[in-house]
DNA sequence: TTAGGCGTACAGCTTCGTAC
DNA sequence: GTACGAAGCTGTACGCCTAA
């Protein structure tokens, strides 16, 4: 294992560091997390910039421009200069070869976009099926790229590590437009590395239960009250009550029930997101980053 | 054929409800 | 008030599908 800040010669830990201290000889098994930079003030940029693009994507719907569709989600690959997520550098999968049409097909067909009870990027996990953590972390990362080199080259000057001209493509939010330009960043083994900061990343575990957060919501709050649902469904409970276990053998977690449940209940999404979800949303601590990067050591040998 | 990536099942822990 | 069983929650491991 070898940390960015071993082989830059940065004597501190990751308690005194911004960024997340990647491990540069494997995969960080760490995701962006758009929710994180949603509630973080010092990411405003950041949140402005994902909010932009989802609602370009929407237009996109709205005037039903497909190429446009495609131009901006073409730019969506995955960018492996972080060394975060799954098998970066070998086989990662973009979001732009495999899923673009997938994406495409359900922002213009699937009523919960149509009808706007989506509201933001990070809505796309709980309705669009082979979107989950690692996409969208692929995704968002590619929309903040220009923020994130910025910040790249920022940490870079305060420890004072030599950076080098590498081609990289990001969205130009002046131009509307994914340009290439060279740009100065850290290299390791000739590869540009582009660092990210340490409070909008998530751990595996913690980006992949939202979706079972969000069933068990609708189940509690929604469907157990739902009387049309429930004449459907004999109870296992005292007195034949039913409980949230019998909506789950009835009703087993697919995104297309979520969908369909979004649907039926119009505030179930905003309810979730205000009410509930929002004391699931936190960073990780300095020893929490440390723990995954480091667990890769014990996988790798 | 291999490995990434997603979905899902399950184990273990915590919380809640009921009976005494 | 306490103990015990049921239900709920969370993290993790595994299986399946797909792309390279």
């Amino acid at each position: 294992m070898l940390l960015f800040s071993e082989y830059f010669g940065i004597n501190k830990d990751q308690n005194d560091l911004n960024f997340v201290n990647i491990n540069l000889e494997s995969d960080n098994k760490l995701f962006v997390d758009p929710r994180l930079i949603d509630i973080n003030p010092l990411f405003k940029n950041y949140s402005n910039s994902i909010s932009l693009f989802w609602c370009s994507l929407l237009e996109t719907r709205k005037s039903k421009s497909f190429k446009k569709s495609e131009y901006l989600l073409k730019g969506l690959k995955e960018p492996k200069e972080t060394m975060l997520g799954y098998g970066n550098g070998r086989n990662g999968k973009s979001i732009a070869e495999i899923l673009r049409n997938k994406l495409i097909y359900s922002i213009n067909s699937n009523e919960n976009f149509i009808n706007g009870l989506t509201k933001s990027l990070s809505d796309l996990e709980f309705f669009i099926k082979d979107i989950s953590s690692d996409r969208l972390s692929d995704m968002t990362t590619k929309i903040v790229y220009e923020d994130l080199i910025l910040f790249t080259q920022e940490q870079c000057v305060r420890y004072n590590i030599t950076m080098f001209y590498s081609l990289q493509e990001y969205f130009d939010f002046n131009n509307f437009k994914w340009i290439n330009k060279r740009v100065l960043l850290p290299h390791y083994q000739g590869k540009p590395i582009v660092l990210i900061p340490k409070q909008i990343v998530n751990s595996e575990s913690k980006s992949n239960r939202n979706l079972s957060i969000f069933y068990r919501y609708a189940i509690k709050m929604f469907v157990l009250f739902d009387e049309d649902i429930n004449k459907e469904i004999e109870g296992t409970g005292k007195d034949g009550k039913i409980l949230a276990k019998d909506i789950k053998e009835r009703f087993p977690l697919t995104k297309d029930l979520i969908m369909k449940w979004n649907i039926k209940y119009p505030t179930l999404l905003i309810d979730f997101q205000s009410n509930y979800f929002s004391s699931y949303i936190n960073c990780l601590s300095d020893s929490e980053i440390v723990e995954i990067v480091c667990r890769k050591k014990h996988d790798a040998a």
